[in-house]
DNA sequence: TTGAATTTTCAAAAATAAGTGAAAGTAAAT
DNA sequence: ATTTACTTTCACTTATTTTTGAAAATTCAA
Protein backbone atom coordinates (compact mmCIF):
# COMPACT_ATOMS: atom_id res chain seq x y z
CA UNK A 1 0.00 0.00 0.00
CA UNK A 2 1.21 3.24 -0.36
CA UNK A 3 1.88 6.17 1.73
CA UNK A 4 -0.66 8.25 0.99
CA UNK A 5 -3.32 6.19 0.93
CA UNK A 6 -2.67 4.46 3.94
CA UNK A 7 -2.41 8.08 5.43
CA UNK A 8 -6.10 8.36 4.12
CA UNK A 9 -7.36 5.31 5.46
CA UNK A 10 -5.96 5.76 9.00
CA UNK A 11 -7.41 9.21 9.11
CA UNK A 12 -10.82 7.95 8.08
CA UNK A 13 -10.65 5.02 10.64
CA UNK A 14 -9.62 7.50 13.37
CA UNK A 15 -12.83 9.77 12.73
CA UNK A 16 -14.94 6.61 12.39
CA UNK A 17 -13.68 5.52 15.62
CA UNK A 18 -14.11 8.88 17.35
CA UNK A 19 -17.43 9.26 16.11
CA UNK A 20 -18.78 5.88 17.88
CA UNK A 21 -16.97 7.38 21.32
CA UNK A 22 -18.79 10.97 21.45
CA UNK A 23 -15.60 12.97 19.82
CA UNK A 24 -16.86 14.73 16.36
CA UNK A 25 -15.54 13.06 13.44
CA UNK A 26 -13.13 16.33 12.19
CA UNK A 27 -12.10 16.65 15.50
CA UNK A 28 -10.57 13.08 15.33
CA UNK A 29 -9.42 13.34 11.84
CA UNK A 30 -7.10 16.18 12.98
CA UNK A 31 -5.88 14.17 15.63
CA UNK A 32 -5.06 11.69 13.26
CA UNK A 33 -3.49 13.70 11.03
CA UNK A 34 -0.87 15.29 13.45
CA UNK A 35 -0.24 12.11 14.74
CA UNK A 36 1.11 10.81 11.63
CA UNK A 37 2.75 14.08 10.51
CA UNK A 38 6.49 14.55 10.88
CA UNK A 39 6.55 17.89 11.47
CA UNK A 40 3.86 20.30 13.02
CA UNK A 41 1.08 21.54 11.03
CA UNK A 42 -0.70 25.40 10.41
CA UNK A 43 -4.01 25.33 9.95
CA UNK A 44 -3.55 25.82 6.36
CA UNK A 45 -2.05 22.91 5.96
CA UNK A 46 -4.89 21.22 7.72
CA UNK A 47 -7.36 23.01 5.67
CA UNK A 48 -6.03 21.95 2.90
CA UNK A 49 -5.46 17.95 3.64
CA UNK A 50 -8.66 17.09 5.28
CA UNK A 51 -10.82 20.24 2.68
CA UNK A 52 -12.35 21.52 5.68
CA UNK A 53 -12.72 25.34 6.54
CA UNK A 54 -10.63 27.43 8.16
CA UNK A 55 -13.46 28.00 10.73
CA UNK A 56 -13.79 24.35 11.53
CA UNK A 57 -10.06 23.98 12.05
CA UNK A 58 -9.66 26.50 14.20
CA UNK A 59 -13.22 25.62 16.60
CA UNK A 60 -11.57 21.86 16.28
CA UNK A 61 -7.80 22.80 17.20
CA UNK A 62 -9.14 25.02 20.42
CA UNK A 63 -11.05 21.62 21.52
CA UNK A 64 -7.95 19.04 20.99
CA UNK A 65 -5.80 21.82 22.93
CA UNK A 66 -8.27 21.91 25.42
CA UNK A 67 -8.45 17.98 25.83
CA UNK A 68 -4.19 18.10 26.06
CA UNK A 69 -3.62 16.44 23.21
CA UNK A 70 -2.34 18.99 20.57
CA UNK A 71 -0.15 21.89 21.45
CA UNK A 72 0.83 25.32 19.69
CA UNK A 73 4.24 25.23 18.42
CA UNK A 74 6.06 28.38 17.35
CA UNK A 75 8.38 28.14 14.89
CA UNK A 76 11.17 30.66 15.21
CA UNK A 77 11.28 33.15 12.21
CA UNK A 78 7.43 32.05 10.98
CA UNK A 79 4.63 33.91 11.49
CA UNK A 80 1.87 31.50 11.76
CA UNK A 81 1.15 29.15 14.40
CA UNK A 82 1.71 25.40 13.98
CA UNK A 83 0.12 22.36 15.71
CA UNK A 84 1.71 19.42 17.10
CA UNK A 85 -0.17 16.30 18.67
CA UNK A 86 1.47 14.41 21.51
CA UNK A 87 2.39 11.07 19.88
CA UNK A 88 2.87 8.53 22.54
CA UNK A 89 -0.09 6.31 22.48
CA UNK A 90 0.28 6.04 26.18
CA UNK A 91 0.02 9.38 26.95
CA UNK A 92 -2.63 9.94 24.67
CA UNK A 93 -4.51 7.24 26.41
CA UNK A 94 -4.06 8.61 30.12
CA UNK A 95 -4.67 12.29 29.09
CA UNK A 96 -8.30 10.97 27.20
CA UNK A 97 -9.36 9.02 30.11
CA UNK A 98 -7.87 11.43 32.66
CA UNK A 99 -10.67 14.05 31.13
CA UNK A 100 -13.46 11.43 30.64
CA UNK A 101 -13.60 10.41 34.12
CA UNK A 102 -13.36 14.51 34.74
CA UNK A 103 -16.32 15.61 33.17
CA UNK A 104 -18.57 12.15 32.88
CA UNK A 105 -17.86 9.77 35.58
CA UNK A 106 -16.95 12.07 38.69
CA UNK A 107 -20.11 14.16 38.25
CA UNK A 108 -22.17 10.97 37.68
CA UNK A 109 -20.70 9.28 40.78
CA UNK A 110 -21.66 12.23 43.07
CA UNK A 111 -24.77 12.04 41.57
CA UNK A 112 -25.67 8.56 42.73
CA UNK A 113 -24.20 10.01 46.31
CA UNK A 114 -27.54 11.62 46.18
CA UNK A 115 -29.92 9.40 44.84
CA UNK A 116 -29.17 6.13 47.16
CA UNK A 117 -30.60 8.15 50.32
CA UNK A 118 -34.45 8.08 48.18
CA UNK A 119 -36.68 8.82 51.40
CA UNK A 120 -39.49 5.68 52.07
CA UNK A 121 -40.36 2.29 53.63
CA UNK A 122 -37.28 0.56 51.82
CA UNK A 123 -39.24 -2.70 51.91
CA UNK A 124 -41.31 -1.47 48.56
CA UNK A 125 -40.11 -3.26 46.12
CA UNK A 126 -40.28 -0.15 43.39
CA UNK A 127 -37.78 1.50 46.11
CA UNK A 128 -35.73 -1.78 46.96
CA UNK A 129 -35.07 -1.96 43.38
CA UNK A 130 -33.98 1.56 42.83
CA UNK A 131 -31.50 1.80 45.61
CA UNK A 132 -30.02 -1.56 44.42
CA UNK A 133 -29.46 -0.56 41.42
CA UNK A 134 -28.32 2.97 41.89
CA UNK A 135 -26.09 1.21 44.80
CA UNK A 136 -24.56 -1.50 42.52
CA UNK A 137 -23.71 0.89 39.78
CA UNK A 138 -21.87 3.13 41.89
CA UNK A 139 -19.82 0.39 43.88
CA UNK A 140 -19.19 -0.54 40.42
CA UNK A 141 -17.99 3.30 39.43
CA UNK A 142 -16.21 3.56 42.23
CA UNK A 143 -14.26 0.32 41.50
CA UNK A 144 -13.63 1.98 37.70
CA UNK A 145 -12.66 5.38 39.39
CA UNK A 146 -9.99 3.83 41.29
CA UNK A 147 -8.63 1.97 38.72
CA UNK A 148 -8.43 4.61 35.90
CA UNK A 149 -6.41 6.99 38.91
CA UNK A 150 -4.37 4.48 39.36
CA UNK A 151 -3.85 4.17 34.92
CA UNK A 152 -3.62 8.06 35.04
CA UNK A 153 -0.89 8.20 37.34
CA UNK A 154 1.15 5.36 36.45
CA UNK A 155 4.02 3.87 33.76
CA UNK A 156 2.81 2.80 31.44
CA UNK A 157 5.75 -0.16 31.90
CA UNK A 158 4.63 -0.53 35.39
CA UNK A 159 0.99 -0.72 34.47
CA UNK A 160 0.83 -2.90 31.16
CA UNK A 161 3.00 -5.31 33.17
CA UNK A 162 0.88 -5.96 35.94
CA UNK A 163 -1.34 -6.34 34.02
CA UNK A 164 0.32 -8.99 31.55
CA UNK A 165 1.24 -10.68 34.68
CA UNK A 166 -2.47 -10.79 36.21
CA UNK A 167 -3.61 -12.26 32.65
CA UNK A 168 -0.62 -14.92 32.76
CA UNK B 1 -35.58 13.19 47.42
CA UNK B 2 -38.45 11.32 47.00
CA UNK B 3 -38.61 8.29 44.73
CA UNK B 4 -40.22 9.78 41.94
CA UNK B 5 -37.67 12.36 41.77
CA UNK B 6 -34.86 10.40 41.85
CA UNK B 7 -35.96 7.92 39.30
CA UNK B 8 -36.20 10.70 37.04
CA UNK B 9 -32.41 12.06 37.80
CA UNK B 10 -31.40 8.59 37.34
CA UNK B 11 -32.89 8.00 33.45
CA UNK B 12 -31.97 11.74 32.46
CA UNK B 13 -28.45 11.05 33.91
CA UNK B 14 -28.13 7.58 32.39
CA UNK B 15 -29.25 9.34 28.97
CA UNK B 16 -26.69 11.72 29.14
CA UNK B 17 -24.41 9.63 30.10
CA UNK B 18 -24.90 7.07 27.11
CA UNK B 19 -24.57 9.99 24.82
CA UNK B 20 -21.21 10.74 25.34
CA UNK B 21 -20.35 7.25 24.54
CA UNK B 22 -22.01 6.86 20.97
CA UNK B 23 -25.48 5.61 22.29
CA UNK B 24 -28.79 7.47 21.41
CA UNK B 25 -30.51 9.57 24.91
CA UNK B 26 -33.55 7.12 24.06
CA UNK B 27 -31.84 4.24 24.23
CA UNK B 28 -30.08 4.71 27.62
CA UNK B 29 -33.22 5.99 28.64
CA UNK B 30 -35.21 3.12 28.50
CA UNK B 31 -32.38 1.02 29.69
CA UNK B 32 -32.50 2.79 32.94
CA UNK B 33 -36.10 3.16 33.44
CA UNK B 34 -36.45 -0.81 33.05
CA UNK B 35 -33.08 -1.48 35.55
CA UNK B 36 -34.60 0.59 37.83
CA UNK B 37 -37.88 -1.24 37.58
CA UNK B 38 -39.17 -4.09 39.22
CA UNK B 39 -41.22 -5.42 37.34
CA UNK B 40 -41.17 -5.54 33.48
CA UNK B 41 -42.97 -3.15 31.20
CA UNK B 42 -44.74 -3.00 27.93
CA UNK B 43 -44.09 -0.87 25.19
CA UNK B 44 -47.19 1.46 26.45
CA UNK B 45 -45.76 1.52 29.90
CA UNK B 46 -42.66 2.62 28.64
CA UNK B 47 -44.32 5.22 26.20
CA UNK B 48 -46.29 6.58 29.37
CA UNK B 49 -43.21 6.58 31.36
CA UNK B 50 -40.71 8.38 29.10
CA UNK B 51 -43.37 10.33 26.77
CA UNK B 52 -42.05 8.89 23.65
CA UNK B 53 -43.62 7.23 20.48
CA UNK B 54 -44.79 3.85 19.58
CA UNK B 55 -42.36 3.84 17.10
CA UNK B 56 -39.66 5.13 19.07
CA UNK B 57 -39.75 2.64 21.48
CA UNK B 58 -40.31 -0.03 19.16
CA UNK B 59 -36.62 0.68 17.51
CA UNK B 60 -34.84 1.30 20.36
CA UNK B 61 -35.79 -1.91 22.18
CA UNK B 62 -34.78 -3.80 19.54
CA UNK B 63 -31.38 -1.92 19.41
CA UNK B 64 -31.32 -3.02 23.16
CA UNK B 65 -32.19 -6.75 22.92
CA UNK B 66 -29.35 -6.79 20.07
CA UNK B 67 -27.04 -5.50 22.82
CA UNK B 68 -28.12 -8.10 24.71
CA UNK B 69 -29.12 -5.65 27.38
CA UNK B 70 -32.88 -6.42 27.50
CA UNK B 71 -35.07 -9.71 27.30
CA UNK B 72 -38.05 -10.13 25.76
CA UNK B 73 -40.91 -12.06 28.82
CA UNK B 74 -43.89 -13.40 28.25
CA UNK B 75 -46.06 -13.20 30.83
CA UNK B 76 -48.70 -16.03 31.12
CA UNK B 77 -52.38 -15.31 30.66
CA UNK B 78 -51.04 -11.73 28.71
CA UNK B 79 -51.59 -10.79 25.56
CA UNK B 80 -48.70 -8.03 25.24
CA UNK B 81 -44.70 -8.14 25.25
CA UNK B 82 -43.16 -7.51 28.58
CA UNK B 83 -38.99 -6.13 28.74
CA UNK B 84 -36.74 -6.41 31.73
CA UNK B 85 -33.56 -5.34 31.63
CA UNK B 86 -29.99 -6.95 32.95
CA UNK B 87 -29.86 -5.71 36.16
CA UNK B 88 -26.22 -7.12 37.03
CA UNK B 89 -24.14 -4.23 36.51
CA UNK B 90 -20.95 -6.68 35.74
CA UNK B 91 -22.92 -8.42 33.44
CA UNK B 92 -23.93 -5.10 31.69
CA UNK B 93 -20.79 -3.80 31.44
CA UNK B 94 -18.86 -7.14 30.48
CA UNK B 95 -22.12 -7.11 27.52
CA UNK B 96 -21.15 -3.94 26.35
CA UNK B 97 -17.58 -3.92 25.91
CA UNK B 98 -18.18 -7.28 24.02
CA UNK B 99 -20.39 -5.68 21.64
CA UNK B 100 -17.64 -2.84 21.13
CA UNK B 101 -14.68 -4.35 21.01
CA UNK B 102 -16.46 -6.60 17.91
CA UNK B 103 -17.96 -3.70 16.72
CA UNK B 104 -15.02 -1.06 16.48
CA UNK B 105 -11.82 -2.14 18.32
CA UNK B 106 -11.71 -5.79 16.24
CA UNK B 107 -11.81 -3.97 12.77
CA UNK B 108 -9.66 -1.36 13.71
CA UNK B 109 -7.17 -3.86 14.95
CA UNK B 110 -7.28 -5.70 11.07
CA UNK B 111 -7.31 -2.66 9.70
CA UNK B 112 -4.10 -1.47 11.18
CA UNK B 113 -2.49 -5.01 10.55
CA UNK B 114 -2.43 -3.98 6.46
CA UNK B 115 -1.06 -0.12 7.49
CA UNK B 116 1.70 -1.00 9.11
CA UNK B 117 3.11 -2.33 5.48
CA UNK B 118 3.25 0.84 4.01
CA UNK B 119 5.57 0.33 0.96
CA UNK B 120 8.32 2.84 0.81
CA UNK B 121 11.53 3.96 1.81
CA UNK B 122 11.87 3.23 5.64
CA UNK B 123 14.12 6.32 6.33
CA UNK B 124 11.72 8.96 4.43
CA UNK B 125 10.39 10.45 7.75
CA UNK B 126 6.97 10.71 6.47
CA UNK B 127 7.19 6.92 5.80
CA UNK B 128 8.70 6.57 9.54
CA UNK B 129 6.44 8.66 11.33
CA UNK B 130 3.31 6.65 9.45
CA UNK B 131 4.72 3.32 10.75
CA UNK B 132 6.06 4.48 14.25
CA UNK B 133 2.37 6.25 14.90
CA UNK B 134 0.52 3.03 13.39
CA UNK B 135 2.51 0.44 14.88
CA UNK B 136 2.33 2.03 18.70
CA UNK B 137 -1.42 2.07 18.21
CA UNK B 138 -2.04 -1.19 17.42
CA UNK B 139 0.40 -2.53 20.15
CA UNK B 140 -1.45 -0.46 23.12
CA UNK B 141 -4.69 -1.66 21.08
CA UNK B 142 -3.63 -5.62 21.10
CA UNK B 143 -2.65 -5.02 25.13
CA UNK B 144 -6.00 -3.47 25.57
CA UNK B 145 -8.11 -6.08 23.24
CA UNK B 146 -6.32 -9.01 25.19
CA UNK B 147 -7.64 -6.88 28.35
CA UNK B 148 -11.15 -6.88 27.51
CA UNK B 149 -11.03 -10.09 25.90
CA UNK B 150 -10.21 -11.31 29.73
CA UNK B 151 -12.71 -8.91 31.36
CA UNK B 152 -15.24 -10.89 28.88
CA UNK B 153 -14.39 -14.17 30.23
CA UNK B 154 -13.65 -13.31 33.77
CA UNK B 155 -15.94 -13.87 36.89
CA UNK B 156 -16.37 -10.10 38.44
CA UNK B 157 -14.82 -10.91 41.75
CA UNK B 158 -11.47 -12.55 40.14
CA UNK B 159 -11.05 -9.75 38.14
CA UNK B 160 -11.52 -7.02 41.19
CA UNK B 161 -9.98 -9.00 43.23
CA UNK B 162 -6.68 -9.14 41.26
CA UNK B 163 -7.34 -5.41 40.20
CA UNK B 164 -7.52 -4.66 43.89
CA UNK B 165 -4.39 -6.66 44.63
CA UNK B 166 -2.75 -4.63 41.83
CA UNK B 167 -3.37 -1.53 42.91
CA UNK B 168 -2.75 -2.11 46.67
C1' DT C 1 -61.69 -17.67 8.82
C1' DT C 2 -62.47 -13.22 10.90
C1' DG C 3 -61.19 -9.47 13.51
C1' DA C 4 -59.35 -7.25 17.49
C1' DA C 5 -54.96 -6.58 19.84
C1' DT C 6 -50.42 -5.84 19.30
C1' DT C 7 -45.98 -5.18 16.99
C1' DT C 8 -43.19 -3.55 13.23
C1' DT C 9 -41.91 -0.63 9.52
C1' DC C 10 -40.67 3.49 7.27
C1' DA C 11 -41.36 8.00 4.90
C1' DA C 12 -41.65 12.41 6.46
C1' DA C 13 -40.90 15.91 10.11
C1' DA C 14 -38.34 17.70 13.85
C1' DA C 15 -34.38 18.23 16.44
C1' DT C 16 -29.58 18.34 16.90
C1' DA C 17 -24.92 18.68 15.48
C1' DA C 18 -21.35 20.11 12.46
C1' DG C 19 -19.39 23.11 8.96
C1' DT C 20 -18.90 27.46 6.35
C1' DG C 21 -17.13 31.86 5.26
C1' DA C 22 -17.14 36.55 5.78
C1' DA C 23 -16.43 39.99 9.16
C1' DA C 24 -14.23 41.33 13.34
C1' DG C 25 -10.28 40.94 16.15
C1' DT C 26 -5.02 40.72 17.08
C1' DA C 27 -0.57 41.30 16.61
C1' DA C 28 3.80 41.62 14.15
C1' DA C 29 6.27 44.34 10.48
C1' DT C 30 7.12 48.48 8.05
C1' DA D 1 0.24 54.84 12.55
C1' DT D 2 -0.82 51.89 8.98
C1' DT D 3 -0.53 47.91 6.47
C1' DT D 4 -0.37 43.14 6.25
C1' DA D 5 -0.62 38.40 7.93
C1' DC D 6 -2.92 35.68 10.49
C1' DT D 7 -6.57 34.04 14.07
C1' DT D 8 -11.06 33.91 16.10
C1' DT D 9 -15.91 34.40 16.19
C1' DC D 10 -20.58 33.57 14.99
C1' DA D 11 -24.97 33.90 12.22
C1' DC D 12 -26.22 31.15 8.87
C1' DT D 13 -26.31 26.83 6.02
C1' DT D 14 -25.89 21.99 5.49
C1' DA D 15 -25.73 17.31 7.06
C1' DT D 16 -26.90 13.86 10.24
C1' DT D 17 -29.57 11.74 13.67
C1' DT D 18 -33.69 11.01 16.06
C1' DT D 19 -38.62 10.91 16.50
C1' DT D 20 -43.17 10.55 15.00
C1' DG D 21 -47.40 8.40 13.61
C1' DA D 22 -50.07 6.17 10.49
C1' DA D 23 -50.19 2.10 7.63
C1' DA D 24 -48.84 -2.63 7.08
C1' DA D 25 -47.85 -6.86 9.12
C1' DT D 26 -48.35 -10.19 12.54
C1' DT D 27 -50.37 -12.81 16.24
C1' DC D 28 -53.81 -14.92 18.76
C1' DA D 29 -58.55 -16.01 20.34
C1' DA D 30 -63.09 -16.92 19.28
Amino acid sequence: MKLEEAQQQFIASWGAFGSHWGINRTMAQIHALLMISADPLSQDDIMEKLSISRGNVNMNIRDLIDWGLVSRIIIPGERKEFFSAEKDIWKVATQIVKERKKRELDPMLRLFDQLEEVEGDKKDKNIKQFTETVSNIRKFGLQADKMLEMMIKADENWFLGNLLKMFK
